[in-house]
DNA sequence: TCAAGAAAATGACTGCCGGTCATTAATTAC
DNA sequence: GTAATTAATGACCGGCAGTCATTTTCTTGA
């Protein structure tokens, strides 16, 4: 009999527009100001209905940032896929994050929440597990092109691949939030753009991590 | 008469002892999981009371705050005055950061919430403004040493000094946040030591931006 | 010294929200 | 066609930020 398969399928899909619901209402407000009444509204549902579904708001809420995570990982994996050299590599990963922030702003804005740290407090197990998962997946593949630049002897070896990949992206991400709240005020203030900090840092860093080799290949690389 | 004197003192003391409560449970459970309740218990006083020295309960996190910024200002003071060469004083006010970190981490975290987008819509324009100065204030600091540096040709003087400080700042920041909630998981899991990372990450940048001679002096400070 | 007026403090109350659960509706099984 | 199972509902609860009419404390001036 195929009827759970068919309510399996119902069920996923009712997860699927709950999920739609609550992404338009957090797109637009923010999680603080989001409220479960408005999402229920949203979704043409009963509030308990998504209690059903989802453990919690903030479960809700990493629901929805999952989906900005998969963006990522896809766009990620084509820049892979397409099998530059390491160090082309690694400049289109940064320019491929640089562009998930342009293109999917509302998504990168949810990232910012997940490193509260009240905020896990309501998170259930089971969304936490899936969460790290996906983004442990996004942390690997970086960390394996690192790797390969050391073995290539494109990057410096007295360095660890993993340590370089946690400085980069802490780099890049501040940077963009600060693009995303800060943009105008910077340079209306100080006359700085912050697109352009963003690249040098970008290249700074990368000059940094690299051999003689490297670096010729890099400059080769930036456009 | 000094009554008018006398009684604006009594509103400044009754002020501190407030910021005194809201500290102890401030820093007990952070902002969410805080209650007015709690604080005015903590005070001795009404509820109602506390909202006439502070507008909202944003605005009390933002006074504790700012006495988290005014240690640091003054820890960033000392090793100014000790009228260092610039490149020792960089490196004194990187380790500055880290030890206001290590011996204040209960205001560094209150940092991070100042950053959220949501959090600023419930804080009123004038305590916005005494922490936006004092912010100011503390970043004129590293900008000015910059400037300096870039005088005496110790820092590459093709790189913007507000792009530099920002950058610096931006990569320490985030980092030390992560020690702050990552540290143990990072050790068991990678084997990586954040406190490592930090270093290593201080390091590569102020060597990307000193000149030769500035390298140089770089070397001896770090002893 | 004391009454009247001003200033400070109070806490019951309001509105809102996340989350629950007894009840109702829809679906399935026999 | 009906009993049993599953899904959905929304009134309700507890808790909290913020308010405001009332009370308490302090000041003033005769």
């Amino acid at each position: 009999m195929g009827i759970t398969e068919r309510k399996e399928r119902e069920k996923e899909s009712r997860k699927e527009s709950i999920i739609d619901a609550a992404q338009k209402v957090f797109f637009e407000k923010g999680l603080l100001l989001s409220t479960m009444d408005e999402i229920a509204e949203t979704a043409e549902l009963a509030k308990g209905t998504l209690y059903l579904y989802y453990h919690s708001k903030e479960d809700l809420y990493l629901a929805v940032m999952m989906r900005g995570l998969m963006i990522m990982h896809s766009m990620f994996e084509e820049v892979i896929a397409q099998k530059f050299s390491v160090v082309k590599t690694m400049v289109e990963l940064t320019k491929s994050y640089t562009a998930f922030f342009e293109q999917h702003r509302n998504y990168f804005r949810m990232l910012h929440f997940f490193n509260t740290p009240q905020f896990h407090k309501q998170v259930s197990e089971e969304m936490m597990q899936s969460c790290d998962d996906l983004n442990q997946s996004l942390w690997n593949m970086v960390v394996e092109i690192i790797k390969q630049g050391m073995i290539e002897k494109q990057f410096r070896t007295d360095l660890n691949p993993i340590e370089i990949s946690l400085i980069m992206w802490s780099n890049a991400t501040t940077l963009l939030m600060r693009i995303d709240t800060q943009h105008d005020m910077f340079i209306q203030k100080m006359n700085i753009n912050l697109n352009d900090t963003l690249r040098v840092s970008n290249t700074l860093f990368l000059e940094s991590i690299m051999t003689e080799p490297g670096k010729k290949e890099l400059y080769a690389s930036l456009n």
